[in-house]
DNA sequence: TTACATGCAAAGCTTTTGCACGCAG
DNA sequence: CTGCGTGCAAAAGCTTTGCATGTAA
């Protein structure tokens, strides 16, 4: 687990201990390298070991987001999602508002814009954030009827 | 009030009325002319009638929202925001994730972008649900030190 | 022994829903 | 008379917090 070590690492630096529900939920996000919910990852967990509590999902999600490993992002249904920042590279996101697929995009498609926020607003864009909202091609098509 | 009209007419198209305190929602979000809260448009609407309740504000904000008179947008922090959509032309937001400031970037200016998902994706963006969140000029200065 | 970590339960927040009453057409 | 709109209260999420117990250094 590539970001296992980092993880461990954060945790010395600040006198914490690397726990086995820690490790259990780290696990859950890499597994399924996606965007995930609280929920779903207390799911997986308690698949392993059914006896973790949500709160302490919640509370290693918290510790996992300092750390800069995790960041979360809201979709706008009231539900937050996570994910590992690990070296996948930069990527954002196109949500469809409508059938609620997601896609990725790639770093060079953006870049542009990202140079003219910094050069004209100072602006520094935080990549795992961003999140474009729309109508992808399929709803699009299918709304028009 | 540029939109009152609008409401009235699609109201009345599906055999609905204009209360006063539809009226006043929508008043509270025409004077701020940002994105609020409901708290923030129940606050100011008691201020006018003391006795309205939040979950009317909250049914307003609904039926403004199927008529598209009123976006929505999840800054992230649990509490959704409200903002009237009424010919003040498409703009899209950057979020300053220390501060909370949110600057305002104009049509053009992301334009190629917009351009080019359409292309490459079939991804029609949706103007007032874009935020960009990062870090403001001040907030990296001051974050720098 | 000391501080960290956990599970459990309860509280907090925003938002939604159920219900009976009032009122307009 | 019929059905829309409201306030009130309660419920319903998701997330956070308090607390006593357990555990590792």
């Amino acid at each position: 687990m590539c970001c296992e070590s980092a993880f461990l690492k954060q945790l010395h630096d600040r006198g914490l201990r690397l726990t086995p529900q820690r490790e259990m939920v780290l696990g859950a996000l890499h597994e399924t390298q996606g965007h995930v919910t609280a929920e779903d990852i207390y799911a997986r967990v308690q698949h392993l070991s059914s006896c973790v509590d949500i709160s302490t999902v919640y509370r290693t999600l918290e510790l996992l987001q300092e750390f800069d490993l995790v960041t979360s992002l809201d979709l706008g249904d009231g539900q937050r999602r996570y994910e590992l920042v690990g070296g996948h590279g930069a990527h954002y996101h196109l949500l469809c508002r409508s059938c609620g697929k997601l896609l990725r995009l790639e770093q060079g498609e953006i870049q542009p814009l990202l140079d003219h926020l910094r050069q004209s607003y100072g602006f520094e864009t935080e990549a795992s954030h961003l999140m474009i909202p729309g109508l992808c091609r399929e709803c699009r098509a299918r709304l028009s009827n």
